[in-house]
DNA sequence: CTGAAAGCGCTTACAG
DNA sequence: CTGAAAGCGCTTACAG
């Protein structure tokens, strides 16, 4: 036999209270005054009963919901992202907010009916909105926050962690290892090109800052044999080592695949960094060096702005102090080492 | 200047029209007849002042939400599935519900919060339910169907893809290769425990099955050392190839990894297969056999039952006639191949 | 074909 | 400290 739902009223007459009470308590009110007695009852009842109280009437009544919309991009998570997104789910979950994301079809230009479908405290996007986008959020009165990874023409990337950062910390492992030229490895997924783009952009001008010459670069599709014919043609160039910048560990492992079929060595003719430490890298033959990223600092950042928005006090320490980029050495870029005791192979956690 | 969010009583006096006459077109209720004429110029007039009509009042009267939770499972989505996952959002899509994915913090036991912030037309489990989060969903009145891809026991999976077909793909395609001692390869994540575990069952099972003799198994911890190990220790046990079926295609990489440091050959000595069609398979040196799965017809089947369940017409065909799983043959198994023209190392798409 | 009215289950000022 | 009452914005029978 299915019943109706259990409602406040069925909850405040169970325990001999009123509606009103029973909301004060398990809203947790603290600055409404109920006995220690009452309240006590008030939750065994709704606990005993299994209330679940309505999302909708409750959203309908304070004007807001209590979910925070994720607005995934349209390209691919990599693990790094994975984890950013769990960490802002742990730290608004105190705040009473539920993180639910979005992912697959393209919602640009078409948020209206997200919006008209589900009741969000706010949005977070990774990539700019969509002019029709905004134009809903500012309509439906839901706060957006963006937390755009990538530098846009005229928009700052709003977290601390740009592509240029990811990029540079690559540069510079490769020059510390004694590389001279340099390269760049993005692969063509259509998902992906607003980042490839601004990477390979970052990486030329960072090249220049640093005065290093034979600066190549190249988009390639996602392709083994696109791989091995690129780097077949970098490093017949000439005999000096190339330190190539590889998009990610993905990238990173088809270019060790590709060396290997060429018969160059590794990392003495070619020095590979892949981009997002995951366990690909670790995994490959050669281990391939990798970058990563400091997200728990990157979420707290969020998190804060998301309390700002939907009007809680932040509870933790949001000031961004940690380096966000780190460097994974491995044997892929060892061009000085003696014999890679320097290098840690095995992952920890 | 901030204005409060538009309601239907807006669009009804800026048309001209009831408040009934608003509801029924913009939710295309063509049970009702509105004239082309006022139906014009109720979707006209709600476009131009851009109407977000409120979800929460939506829920709170109609009884139910439009949003279709995805309970992710604790164990890493796999590249596989997150396609599921996709095409399930795509089809619901249809019915006008939102798939919306809730991933992170283990909700497990305390699926409550989740109901009483969210409000959903039903819910999608990956994993079977703790005790009090069925009784959430039934005091809550809400639908759950449960997406089992893994065979627990006593409980069947509900789609037509079980960890057993998986397996099974993996030993008669190394069985075909001509490899005739057959192992099984799966790391320890705590998350992908019961996957783990029910694959090297399965394994076990099905060897048993086909009359294999010298079977082995291991479970190891995730890392290059320990995945080197065991296979050194396999290998020296005989002179006969070896097919081992991996956990995953990582683990396969890991397989080829440890398999050059050994100088051990493959596909001669030994043969490798990975499980779910990632890039990673075809970016590897042998590029690495692996299985591909057939998940539109599972997506479609998971949403004839959300369909059903919240009362709409299923829209296809979800008659689920097309092979689930399907080997992808590469040159890590190809024992017999004279020299590679027979594999296709290109991806496609 | 259209409109007036009820009511979904909450939260929250307000009066005791 | 507690209770009666209003009202959030919709949808939907029902009466015209």
């Amino acid at each position: 036999m299915k019943s109706a739902p259990l409602t406040v009223t069925d909850i405040a007459r169970e325990a001999g209270v009123s509606r009103a009470t029973v909301s004060y308590v398990l809203n947790d009110r603290r600055d409404v005054r109920v006995s220690e007695d009452t309240r006590g009852r008030i939750l065994e009842t709704a606990r005993r009963l299994g209330y679940v109280g309505s999302p909708a009437a409750r959203a309908l009544r304070s004007g807001r919901g209590d979910v925070v919309l994720l607005l995934l991009p349209d390209w691919d998570i990599s693990a790094q992202l994975e984890l950013l997104l769990e960490e802002i789910g742990r730290l608004v979950a105190e705040y009473g907010l539920v993180c639910l994301r979005y992912e697959g079809e393209h919602w640009q230009g078409a948020l209206h009916k997200l919006l008209s479908r589900i009741s969000s405290a706010c949005v977070v996007t990774f990539d700019p909105l969509h002019r029709d986008d905004r134009q809903a959020l500012d309509s439906a009165g839901i706060p957006d926050i963006s937390a755009q990874l990538l530098d846009h023409p005229g928009l700052p990337h709003t977290t601390a962690l740009g592509q240029d950062t990811i990029v540079s910390a690559q540069i510079d492992h490769l020059l510390a290892q004694g590389y001279t030229r340099l390269a760049y490895l993005a692969v063509d997924e259509p998902r992906g090109r607003p980042f490839t783009e601004a990477r390979v952009k970052a990486f030329h001008e960072i090249c220049a800052q640093r005065q290093v010459d034979g600066v190549v670069s190249a988009t390639v599709p996602s392709s083994a044999e696109a791989i091995s014919d690129t780097i077949r043609d970098w490093t017949k160039r000439s005999d000096e080592p190339l330190g190539i910048a590889a998009w990610n560990d993905l990238v990173g492992l088809a270019i060790t695949s590709a060396a290997a079929d060429l018969d160059i060595a590794i990392p003495r003719q070619l020095g590979v960094i892949g981009g997002d430490n995951t366990r690909v890298a670790a995994f490959a033959r050669p281990p391939i060096s990798t970058v990563k990223f400091n997200l728990p600092a990157e979420a707290r950042c969020i998190a804060a702005r998301i309390a700002e928005v939907v009007g809680r006090e932040a509870q933790h320490d949001s000031s961004n102090d940690d380096p966000t980029v780190e460097v994974v050495p491995r044997l892929s870029t060892a061009l000085q080492a003696t014999h890679g005791n320097d290098f840690d192979e095995r992952e920890t956690g």
